[in-house]
DNA sequence: TTGACAAGTGACCTGTCGTTCGCTATAATG
DNA sequence: CATTATAGCGAACGACAGGTCACTTGTCAA
């Protein structure tokens, strides 16, 4: 049972931080959330700041067993629609997985105080997505989709886009459907900029 | 006499509150770094949260008066080489002026506790922009630079990836110059992209 | 000269924070 | 059965936060 506890203050401290921030969470409501009083999280952590790096080591460890390994990669679609529809379902999880918007937040308004924040904030926001559809985006002018291309351009292009409106949404929770249907827009729009000569049409 | 310490008490909230978050800052080193304790603040501001509403006050009129009239925003390339060149001289300021970088963190880390500061969040990061570079790709296609396509959907395409690296120098300052490089470098792809056939070479 | 006022000071108040400690109940271990 | 470890509790502590207040100083108008 104690583990089970120690992972429910990180899941509630993941909840209260990314709302919050570091500063502005305290253990006493941190605690009365899961029913114990601020003591008790002392038998489970050393400190609040214990919280906080065991929680960013979890996070590390996450990433690196969902987009570490090239065998998650999403595989290489086969048309310039399937494309639209990776995008999409990419989309469709990346904001509504209430458990990836809140460790979006919290890297956004931490990335400035804690130096592990900022690498993550990088590699989530950016590095990640780039180095994801550059091997995509490689595969598709190999299958004759795409026109030849800078595919790392290309895929900078396409995914810088795409995160904006997904911090959109985590700003503006109520714009979810407007910033999808956007998504969708700009990913065919995209298709039809970079679509090779005989798909065209 | 220069500046009158009101005034010097909100550009040291800025720069104090852009690094550490409001709920990390405190009146005692705020004021210290400007010679005062902390009951001197209370002469200029009635409270912590008053200086915060100050700050924020400001923040809209700067904005307003940079970009809130017609006049004030920036005159249609004549060429593409000169759409290059305004996006490298904006991007050149944008990226080190000290005042506006701390803006951009300070919207960044409290856009999730503030609601003015969220909406602030949306106008700098994406409307404000977008709006900027519609008019001016509106403009660009009606001089023939540009084929012709949705001048909004090119905006959002143009200044997405651009206002990314520029998030990206808030991160990692260290990495200005290549941030600025690879905003040159997406340019220059996406003009190439957009430009109208007889601009082709 | 004097009175009013703005601006700065240091002592102090109150509340809250993170943290510690001694205690208890439970359950597993020998 | 006695022992020991675990995980919870409540009271208390020291540090520090934001904020108040009586007081001083300097400026300037009447």
């Amino acid at each position: 049972m104690a583990k089970d506890t120690k992972e429910r203050i990180l899941d509630e401290a993941l909840r209260q931080f990314s709302q919050k921030g570091y500063d502005g969470t305290n253990i006493r409501e941190l605690t009365a959330s899961l029913g114990l009083v601020k003591s008790s999280m002392y038998k489970h952590f050393d400190s609040k700041e214990d919280i906080w790096n065991a929680l960013l080591d979890r996070m590390i460890v996450y990433y690196a067993e969902r987009f570490g390994s090239a065998e998650n990669l999403p595989p290489v679609p086969d048309t310039l629609e399937g494309l639209v529809a990776m995008t999409m379902k990419m989309a469709d999880v990346t904001i509504h997985d209430e458990m990836i918007i809140m460790t979006r937040k919290l890297l956004t308004i931490e990335q400035f105080r804690d130096e592990r924040a900022r690498k993550l904030a990088t590699k989530h926001f950016m590095t990640g997505l780039t180095d994801m559809f550059t091997h995509i985006f490689e595969g598709m002018m190999n299958k004759g989709l795409l026109r030849r291309d800078d595919p790392e351009m290309l895929a900078f292009a396409y995914t810088a886009p795409i995160s904006a409106l997904i911090h959109l949404c985590d700003r503006e929770p109520e714009k979810d459907n407007n910033a999808i249907s956007q998504i969708e827009s700009f990913s065919r729009h995209f298709i039809k900029t970079y679509a090779a000569q005989d798909q065209e049409g």
